[in-house]
DNA sequence: TCAAAACCTGAAATCGTTTTCAATAGTTTT
DNA sequence: AAAACTATTGAAAACGATTTCAGGTTTTGA
């Protein structure tokens, strides 16, 4: 029942030749003849051996593990994205270790640490919403583990970052608005700490300026993306003299509080006033009144491009210079319903 | 830039002593003397010395690293119980590895490998729907390496697991119902192959028998947990002749599947016909018309009690039979809606 | 004062695998 | 037939930390 695991010197020992003979058959090395090679390889399918990791992390100084570090697995967004990770990391052989920040800069910074102990061999992250310096990633880089950042990235131009071009598509989202005849619109911004969040901002404005609109007073307020300012923000919004006639909220998750919110003052959603967001998530069809439409971020294709930027990194020690430090995937609004 | 870490060896060459002693003082040996520890403890401060976990888990033959299978982390449900998993195993300094099955028996026997291969100390599983047979986990267990299962647990005896009490809790979900008058009850049951599934449909013929209700024909229906099935089996109910006033649902997401169908179809959810259902997950808060009860089945503690059992084996190579095999907690019906 | 006990430290083996450097045997070239 | 290859294998070191066994020094007890 406790049989312990069949090691290459039991293979060796049996077949009365040296350990290396079997390292070398067992990974098809070409100085081993083909008698002796399946010789050995029919043993060790025969006693079910099987390297021990542990044994070769040891000895290669790799431990064939890449670290994710994301705000919150419960995001529909990141729980896709990590489908994305693993898919590539299994094409390589590598196993993911998995941390989650809870949108808490020290608990980041503690799983930083984790990961860096652990020696994983590169690693992937995606910011918490309060983080705002990086030293805890430097030192990660300064032990020669590369970091790839995705979606939620650092403004920091050394970093290797995949993200969406939020700009853009938020000139898009008020395109859109303004083609349906929607010229009144408000906006819930994120925390200024975010990247992302900035980006979508700048894209509003510039969307507003492209369509010749005015910035209105009151139009813009902002959520830490806790259930308690997201409601306060909507109440600002619905305290406004003149109301927009659209909302562009900085997420989904965002989009369904003020939603919740605007149901429970007899707001009419998609009639008195519209939704629309960022992000697409699955679970927004659920509603009956679901933001009428939503900026697709790819989640999937983000971490995955990610990944295969890692490693690159992680292969190639030197030549990184041939790496495109900053991917942009374009993204795309995708319409809900139809007014 | 690109230093190499710091080792034992290193500490010892510059002290001028041996690795053992540096092995001892790191380590509080009370063979070594006082000045000496803290002259070691000093200077690997001062060099940042961290041990090479590869190297310690090859001595050791234990990675101090426990695997988690679970279906899918884009259910609430699975990604807050994974929380509970990551607390306790940070508390013993273990990692916590996570793969995902996606339901999917072929893949969850993969990752079981690959969860071998790696050779976690131990496993937290809950299964597949589809997983009927349960050898690649006693695979596992042939190998040394405990397993215990949630939620989603299998029907073995010897097995060890944590679930709910969802028998109990679907009498008390039938008892809450025709306390509010509402007798006339539907039933979306899961697949077959799943015990959870099988234990609500028989709380749900308990409850109607204790009630001197009775079965009425067409009133049971089954999905296989995919929008497709979920909607067919929907259709089914609402095709009756005589239409159940109130519906059970297998799960939340199925009862928003169902839902999301019936609303497609005119039925006023809530006033036509109410849904309750299993989970309790967050995510129903969204809806202006939720399931207005839900059984909640507390991932977090199945997780975590989980978590503990698995370390007890972990720990205590000999002595099992002091383990409980089987843990079952109450499960609770949560109101969302007054009627 | 001398033996015994207490205290502190070092040498070396060990874990499983990979890899460098040789070494042998057999084969071809000249 | 000697020289030069080629093909195949082995011996041993190395990776970093832990641990057993033993050795040396100091302190204690009588």
């Amino acid at each position: 029942m406790k049989q312990k695991p069949v090691t290459i010197k039991e293979i060796a020992k049996r077949l009365n030749v040296s350990v290396s003979t079997i390292s070398r058959a067992l990974h098809d090395h070409p100085s081993i003849g083909l008698r002796m090679r399946q010789q050995v390889k029919k043993l060790a399918e025969e006693l079910n051996y099987e390297p021990n990791q542990a044994a070769i992390s040891f000895k290669q100084g790799k431990t064939f593990t890449i670290g994710v570090i994301l705000p919150n697995l419960g995001e529909e967004f990141f729980s896709i994205a990590i489908n994305g990770i693993e898919d590539v990391a299994t094409r390589n052989k590598y196993t993911v270790l998995i941390g989650q920040s809870h949108d808490d800069t020290e608990r980041e910074k503690l799983i930083a640490d984790s990961m860096r102990k652990h020696r994983v061999d590169g690693l992937i992250v995606s910011l918490s919403k309060n983080t705002v310096s990086y030293e805890h990633f430097e030192l990660l880089k300064n032990h020669g583990i590369p970091v790839v950042f995705f979606d939620r990235v650092p403004d920091t131009p050394d970093s290797y970052t995949v993200s969406c071009n939020l700009r853009s598509s938020s000139v898009k989202l008020v395109d859109w608005l303004v083609n349906k005849g929607i010229t009144s619109i408000g906006f819930i911004k994120g925390p200024d700490t975010m990247l992302p969040s900035k980006e979508r901002l700048d894209g509003y404005f510039e969307g507003l300026k492209k369509n010749n609109l005015e910035l209105r007073p009151g139009f813009v307020v902002q959520t830490d993306l806790t259930q308690k300012k997201t409601q306060e923000a909507m109440r600002q919004l619905l305290s406004l003299k003149e109301r927009p006639r659209a909302i562009i909220a900085f997420n989904d998750y965002v989009a369904l509080e003020a939603i919740k919110y605007a149901r429970s003052k007899d707001v009419k959603i998609n009639q008195d006033i519209f939704f629309v967001s960022y992000a697409n998530l699955p679970v927004t069809s659920y509603l009956d009144e679901p933001p009428i439409a939503s900026v697709e971020q790819f989640p999937y294709q983000q971490a995955e491009k990610a990944t295969e930027i890692l490693f690159q990194l992680i292969d190639m020690k030197e030549g990184r210079e041939a790496i495109q430090r900053k991917v942009v995937l374009e993204s795309k609004v995708i319409v809900n319903k139809e007014v």
